[in-house]
This record gives C-alpha cells, structure tokens and sequence, in this order.
DNA sequence: AATGTCTCTGACGTCTTCGG
DNA sequence: CCGAAGACGTCAGAGACATT
C-alpha cells in the first residue's frame, strides 16, 4: 500500500466532487488530515473539541460547525461524544447555496462557524441523509441535496457565529452564475492535483481554456486572493501535515510540498504560518503530547 | 576537535503576476 | 497590453547539534 505521507492527502479522497453524509463513532475520526470540501460536523451526545489552524476549537453537542477543509485539522477529543455526522460538501455546492455573502466569504478565508442555535437537526435526519447518501436511489440523493441546502440556509438565517476569527480581507460578491462556478471549481480541482508540479497561472488558465488575465480576475474576484497564492497555501498545508505527521527532513518536505529552493518554502511558510517549519513541528509535537488522544490514522 | 547534517537567512539577478 | 512590484531560483554561508 502506498504511503499516505508520500503523496498529497487531497488525493486520498475518492469522488470528493459528491456530497456525501458519513456518521462516524468516536474512535472512528481520521488524524491530521485535509481535503478540498466544506466539512459540516454535528456532534451527538457531548462536545467534540479540534485542532484546526493549529488553534483548539470546541464544538458544542448538538450545534453545526462548518470549514473549509484544506486547513488541516484533526479531532483531539471527543467527549462523551457518542457518534458524529460529518457531511462534506464539494466547494462548487457550497458556493452556488443560497446563503449571505458574509457566511460564504467567512469560510472561504478560513474561519470556523457553528450555529448559534442547539439541535437545528437531529440524530434521525443525518442518519436519513447518511442512508440516502448510500442508496442507490437518485431521488433520494436529491432529496438528501436539497434537505442539506435547506440546513445550511437554517444556519443562515437563524444565525451564527465564528469560533475561529480569520482575517477576511475585502468581502466579494460571491453571486454569479452557474458557468464561473464550473470554472472556479475546475481552477481549485487541478490546483489541487498539480500543485506539488511547478504550475504556473497559465498553466491553470490553459486547462480549462480561459485567457490567463480573465482567469486570473475571476479567481481573484470570487476568493479574495490570487491562483498563486492559493497554489502556495495548498503546498504549505501540505507540509503543514507531513511537519506534524511525520518525521521526514524539511528538506525532503518542502522538495515533496513542491518548493524548488529552501529559501523561498521558508519564505513562505512565515509569511503563512508566522513561524519556522521546525518551530511548527516543535509546536504541533509539544500541543499532542498534552492534548492528543491516540486516534487512528486515515488510511483510506 | 574535526566533520557532517540540518535549519535558517540573505543577497542578487531573473521571471511572473497583477492592477491600471 | 504594459510597467512596477513582488515572487522566484540560485548560491553562499552562519549557527546549532550530532557523530566520529
């Protein structure tokens, strides 16, 4: 079997572009992990706390929290926790749903939100959604869609707040058509795959057959920041995972996260993380050796 | 003590990106 | 499309620590 350090986690995720409703028990939850999807997580039965950004984030029972996951994060503890759904929504869902820019752009620039509210859905209805997800059935699968969209705009309106605080930058309007969305998500989808190859902008313009300037604009409009430095975020993630998970050399992390010099994946992993890549891992290793639970790695 | 390895920083010329 | 600003690649070397 392949070693899950040797290639980027993004493609541990099979079919990541399909909403999908897993329930998962305690000793069930995945290590430092990250993927391209929202991840909405509702713990039944206790609180669930997390490392997410490398800060510790408590999700109370029964209440929704929602990130982007190419942060990595792993659970850290589960109290009295007995199952949790986790529902993970592929980006070009997520930025078609009819909720308020201000929510999206929290998300999408790193923030964690739940809902203020307790029990918005229970145990039975992500369970449904958890069976509808595994049937064969595509109305079910669609029912599953659009009882999920209706959730989110739930949250939405009845209101939220933000657990982890993250810069937002300039807000951006969010609203646009079905056609930008594909592209947006085709953009992030080959980033995702060949961001440890030396790709340019063109590189990502020519795929999906946009004039690079054009390309260029759109991303920058619907994300906030420009293909290159999500490119970077992606390989420093990435090496964010493998300085905590493993024990490989920076060397050898920041030639397999995709930097081609030292200088510049210290250049850039301060500029990102505010701290040295050994200080991270220093940091990361003092945090488990207090917090962390002896959880399983995702092998999948 | 000498040597090797790893981590980290800085200088400098070239290249790319992005805003106007 | 263009020019300025910023990012990049390359190279050199310092400092800490481990090994011989």
């Amino acid at each position: 079997m392949t070693d899950p350090t040797e290639i980027s986690p993004l493609t541990w995720q099979q079919a990541d572009e399909i909403l999908s409703v897993e329930f998962r028990q305690p000793g069930d939850m995945p290590g430092y992990h990250w993927h391209r999807q929202v991840e909405v997580n509702i713990p039944f039965g206790g609180p669930v706390r997390y490392l997410i950004n490398d800060q510790q984030i408590q999700l109370p029972e029964g209440h929704i929290g929602l990130f982007w996951g190419v942060i990595p994060h792993r659970l850290i503890e589960c109290e009295n926790c007995t199952q949790m759904g986790v529902i993970n929504i592929p980006l070009s869902h997520f930025l078609a749903l009819p909720v308020d820019d201000l929510l999206l752009n929290k998300i999408l620039h790193g923030s964690v939100v739940i809902s203020t509210t307790k029990d918005l859905f229970g145990h039975h209805e992500v369970l449904r959604w958890h069976n509808d997800s595994r049937s064969n059935s595509h109305g079910l699968y669609q029912l599953m869609q659009e009882e999920i969209v209706l959730m989110m705009k739930r949250v939405a309106v009845s209101g939220w707040q933000e657990l982890l605080h993250t810069e937002p930058g300039k807000l951006h309007s969010l609203r646009m058509n079905e056609r930008k969305i594909r592209y947006i998500q085709a953009m992030l989808s080959f980033i995702s795959e060949h961001y440890y190859e030396a790709i340019r902008v063109n590189d990502v313009a020519e795929q999906i057959q946009l004039h690079p300037n054009y390309a260029m604009n759109l991303f920058k409009q619907v994300m906030g920041y420009s293909i290159k430095d999500h490119i970077t975020m992606m390989k420093i993630n990435h090496a964010r995972a493998l300085l905590a998970e493993t024990n490989r050399s920076i060397l050898d992390i920041s030639l397999t996260t995709g930097f081609s010099a030292m200088s510049r994946f210290y250049e850039a992993f301060q500029k990102l993380v505010g701290i040295t890549p050994n200080q991270y891992r220093l940091t990361t290793r003092s945090n488990a050796g207090v917090l962390l639970l002896p959880i399983e790695k995702e092998t999948a």
